[in-house]
DNA sequence: CAGTATGCTACGGATTCAGTAGCAACATAA
DNA sequence: TTATGTTGCTACTGAATCCGTAGCATACTG
C-alpha cells in the first residue's frame, strides 16, 4: 500500500474543527491543488502539470483525501471543485493578496 | 545534517508569490504553528504541548522556516508571529469560520 | 489498425517525520 | 554550594511520506 492519510498518533484532531482542516490542508499539494482548480475543472494529467509535474502518486494520494474531506469531485470534465471548496475560494484569494503584500517586504 | 527546507526541484516558486506561500504553508505544522500563536507569545514547549506534542526536531525546523519567512520571531516571552504574520490572521479566522461551516455538512 | 489521451498503479530511492533521549545555559531556592 | 526546574535545542533510529520514472488498461479518433 503506497500510503494512507496520516492520521494525527497523538491527540488527534478532536474538537474544532480547524484542527482538521489545519491537518488536511497542511499537507504537501493540498491547498496548491485547491488553488489551481479554482477556475474550472482540469483532467488529472492537466491538474499534475499545473502543481509543477509533482508525482501521480502524491496527486492521486491528495486527490483521494480531498474528495473524502468532500471538497474536489470528479465528473465528466475531469476534477473539479465542490460547493464547499468553492466557499473557501474567496479565504484563499484573500491569502492570494497577502502573499503579494508578503512578498514586497521580502528581499 | 536532519533536514533542510525543500526547495521544489521542478518549477521552483518562479513568480507569483501565491506559490511560494503554498509551498511554505503546505508544510506538516506550519499553518498549525501560525494559529497556536494567535493569541500570543508561546514558549517552546508550550508551542510543541499546543502541536499536540509534536517532535522537537520537526517544530524546531518549521520555526527556522517561519523565521526566515519572516512570520515568526524569538524574544523574550518566546515564539510571536511577526507584524506580517499578524496581518494574515484575519485570513485564518476567516478559515476557521469556513471549517465551521464545512463539519456541519459531514457525516 | 495506429495514435493519443485518460485515470491510475508499481517500484526504488530520497526526503521528511515521529518518538525518545539527552545536553548546555539560565534561573530559583534551599 | 547543591538541588531543582525551565528554557531552547540536538542526536539518533525507525517509520511514514514524497519523488521520479515507467508502465498498464481503457477509451476515443483518425
Amino acid at each position: 500500500m503506497p500510503a494512507s492519510p496520516r492520521r494525527p498518533v497523538r491527540g488527534s484532531t478532536t474538537g474544532r474543527p480547524i484542527m482538521a482542516v489545519l491537518d488536511l490542508l497542511g499537507r504537501r499539494w493540498s491547498l496548491r491543488v485547491l488553488w489551481e482548480l479554482r477556475d474550472g475543472p482540469l483532467t488529472f494529467r492537466v491538474l499534475q502539470a499545473a502543481c509543477d509535474d509533482v508525482s501521480p502518486s502524491v496527486l492521486q494520494q491528495r486527490l483521494k483525501d480531498l474528495r473524502q474531506a468532500g471538497l474536489v469531485d470528479h465528473d465528466g470534465d475531469g476534477y473539479a471543485l465542490t460547493a464547499a471548496a468553492r466557499a473557501l475560494m474567496p479565504t484563499l484569494l484573500a491569502l492570494n493578496d497577502w502573499a503579494e503584500d508578503w512578498s514586497k517586504t521580502r528581499a
